[in-house]
DNA sequence: AATTCGGGGCT
DNA sequence: AGCCCAGAATT
């Protein structure tokens, strides 16, 4: 046994009963928690990644009423998956989830029970595997999220970045440590809880906290200054300008590709503007490059400033009409896989990004104004 | 190892 | 408004 072993063993002596304790009288009653199957449990993981609980929880229950299995999800459109997952973001995940479970139902096989075949499936990485593979099926793997790796690079006063690979092996080679001789999905939902709701990322309730007397950072006054991470480049703005075609009471959509960012969802043909000019005025020249055709620009709609991870965009609906027959748009939009014509009110029922959604909020908003 | 993917919460 | 947070896949 390694000198590391042999005193992470030891402190595992104290370090997991009171970990253990707290978690039996702190643990939530979420909805995957409650008639817990695979299935739930792996819908829940995806979620989860990248995403708090309290956003998921009506996310889950909707999604799991309209597919409550394996089955049923890949038996449905992408469409309708995305819609359901319409406003969640990172909506690779719905389509790699959809993606896994038309493969499992195509090869009649259940969700796999270890975390090496649940690696391989789509949309499942190193976290999620370790997850399911503990807390549906038991297997002693370690989860390192990052409620895991804050709390542990506090406990043990770590100052490597935790978003490194490196840094995230050694964690996982530490818990697994201390994952002998307990029950591994007790341990895995324990140490997450337990960086969820008390080492928080600001304001950590180290009074509350079961390991506040085995806590080095705390000992030494660190806490606030972990975990380090690395520094973050800072994000450019890009200007967009969309076009709100209006034809014969009817807007014109795009769907973009699969593979696009925002894949398989619908938004308002836009364009990149570099100019200063008016939006108004340089639209027409943008949209007959991306549409072919000609458009005349009416009255712009409020900027909609949204940001993504790595960039932000300022987003400007434009009011158009075609100066030609709605005939002459084709689907030959850079990065379009279709385009159709729809009512505002048929938008409801098609998955749109969140900054499209505001917009289309926006055209409503001014329908109704004219109407009345 | 670094970059590409959304969106929400907190201050 | 600005800062912080968080997994998988790709390159």
């Amino acid at each position: 046994m390694t000198a590391l072993a042999e005193k992470l063993a030891s402190s595992a002596h104290f370090l997991v009963p009171p970990l253990i304790v707290w978690f039996r009288s702190n643990r939530r009653e979420l909805p995957w928690r409650i008639q817990p199957s695979p299935y739930r449990i792996w819908v829940s993981e995806l979620m989860l990644q990248q995403t708090q609980v309290v956003t998921v929880i009506p996310y889950f229950d909707r999604f799991i009423a309209r597919f409550p299995n394996i089955a049923s999800l890949a038996a449905a459109d992408l469409e309708d998956v995305l819609k359901l997952w319409e406003g969640l973001g990172y909506y690779s995940r719905a389509r790699r989830l959809h993606e896994a479970a038309r493969q499992l139902t195509e090869a009649r096989r259940e969700l796999p029970h270890t975390y090496a075949d649940l690696l391989r499936l789509p949309g499942v990485g190193p976290y999620t595997a370790a997850a399911i593979a503990s807390i549906a099926f038991g297997e002693p793997v370690a989860v390192v999220d990052g409620n895991v790796a804050r709390l542990f690079s506090r406990v043990w006063a770590i100052t490597t970045s935790i978003d490194t690979p490196v840094m995230r092996r050694d964690l996982r080679d530490r818990l697994q440590l201390l994952l002998d001789g307990v029950a591994p999905a007790e341990f895995n939902e324990a140490v997450m809880e337990l960086g969820a709701l008390v080492c928080r990322p600001r304001n950590p309730d180290c009074d509350n906290c079961p390991l506040r007397d085995q806590c080095i950072a705390r000992r030494d006054g660190l806490t606030h200054d972990l975990p380090r991470r690395r520094k973050r480049a800072d994000v450019p703005l890009r200007r967009l300008v969309a076009a709100v075609v209006h034809s014969e009471g009817e807007v014109l959509i795009a769907k973009r590709a699969p593979d696009a960012m925002l894949g398989g969802l619908w938004h308002f043909p836009d364009a990149t503007s570099t100019s200063n000019a008016a939006l108004e005025t340089i639209l027409p020249g943008l949209f007959y490059e991306r549409l072919g055709v000609s458009v005349t620009a009416g009255r712009s709609y409020r900027c909609i400033r949204h940001a993504y991870s790595h960039f932000k965009i300022d987003l400007t609906g434009v009011d158009c009409t075609l100066s030609t027959t709605r005939a002459v748009v084709k689907c030959d939009l850079a990065g379009a896989d279709s385009i159709r014509w729809v009512t505002v009110a048929q938008c409801e029922r098609l998955p749109f990004d969140r900054a499209s959604l505001r917009l289309i909020d926006q055209i409503k908003q001014r329908h109704h104004q004219n109407s009345s």
